[in-house]
DNA sequence: AAGTAGTCCTGAGTGC
DNA sequence: TGCACTCAGGACTACT
């Protein structure tokens, strides 16, 4: 589900209630999502402060006072929702708990954090924050797409040898961390290519051309609060908006948006993926 | 070794 | 209404 702008929209949203704040208790209410949690989880959250609430890709990274990092993934259908009016603005109490309210955060502020996942994809873990970088979730992740070390040569550089189409090349967590299937459609659409087209194959040009689409695709997406399709929302119940700005994702059989392409949206599976794209504009 | 299916899981939607 | 089927913002694992 979740893709960087969304995954970066909900911790802006957990950033006032939980940054500072000092875990009172934790629920957990099953042994598992995608794999068991850590060992005592829920005692070695208990009576710590939240120091910092960082993103790094996907994931939500929240460094403990007792020097430990909880480390957060959503999965496909992962939702953290806040009740509990921690910072005297929302004016609403605590909802009745829903299904698939995995992990629940009670907070000395009043503060409640629920992690809801339905399908369960999503993961938690801790681990020494010194040792955060080393994490096998984290340790080879390529670099943040809106952050000094994503640049045209890199790019270039990284995707000279890759036989493999552009499309899964860029949902390669590996080549740069945090795009997901709905982002890499917009961006091939906004930089006219093929997400057919083999990666090694594109000029060098047209790859250092994705460069600033990704980071404007990103940057437009979390000013609007992310996607909503089915599950998504933002940690106070809205639903962000951006979906409204998609230009292929989910348009299949819909008029291409170029201005003078006659074109029509395709749908086709790449590596078990949707991909839509205009076979006319995109080459 | 890189590239690609298969896999985990629930729920929504569609067609008969 | 029920049932069978497809599809979904991810990404690890095990094949070729």
């Amino acid at each position: 589900m979740p893709e960087l702008p969304e995954v970066e929209t909900v911790r802006r949203g957990l950033l006032p209630v939980m940054e500072g704040s000092e875990i009172l208790r934790a629920d957990v209410n099953r042994p598992d999502l995608r794999w068991p949690f850590p060992d005592r989880m829920a005692d070695r959250l208990t009576g710590k402060t939240v120091t910092a609430l960082r993103r790094r890709s996907k994931y939500i990274l929240a460094d403990l006072s007792s020097g430990e990092t909880l480390i957060i993934h959503l999965g496909m259908s992962g939702r953290i929702l806040i009740s509990g009016d921690p910072l005297g603005q929302f004016h609403h109490d605590h909802p009745a708990p829903e299904k698939h309210d995995h992990v629940v955060f009670h907070l000395t502020n009043g503060g409640r954090v629920t992690f809801n996942d339905p399908r369960r994809f999503g993961a938690m873990d801790l681990i020494a924050t010194k040792h955060i970088e080393t994490h096998k979730l984290l340790a080879f992740l390529g670099p943040e797409p809106l952050g000094n070390n994503f640049d045209e040569p890199y790019l270039v550089q990284a995707l000279k040898t890759r036989r493999t189409p552009i499309k899964s090349a860029l949902l390669d967590q590996r080549v740069v961390a945090g795009l997901g299937n709905i982002y890499v459609c917009e961006v091939l659409f906004r930089a006219s290519v093929s997400p057919l087209r083999k990666a090694a194959q594109i000029s060098d040009k047209r790859i250092a051309s994705l460069v600033p689409i990704i980071r404007d695709v990103l940057s437009e997406a979390i000013a609007a609060g992310g996607s909503s399709l089915k599950d998504y929302r933002q940690t106070d119940g809205e639903l962000g908006y951006f979906q409204h700005n998609f230009r292929v994702y989910g348009r299949e059989a819909e008029p291409c948006q170029t201005f003078d392409c006659k074109g029509v949206i395709s749908r086709v599976v790449q590596s078990g993926r949707s991909s839509f794209y205009c076979p006319v504009c995109q080459r």
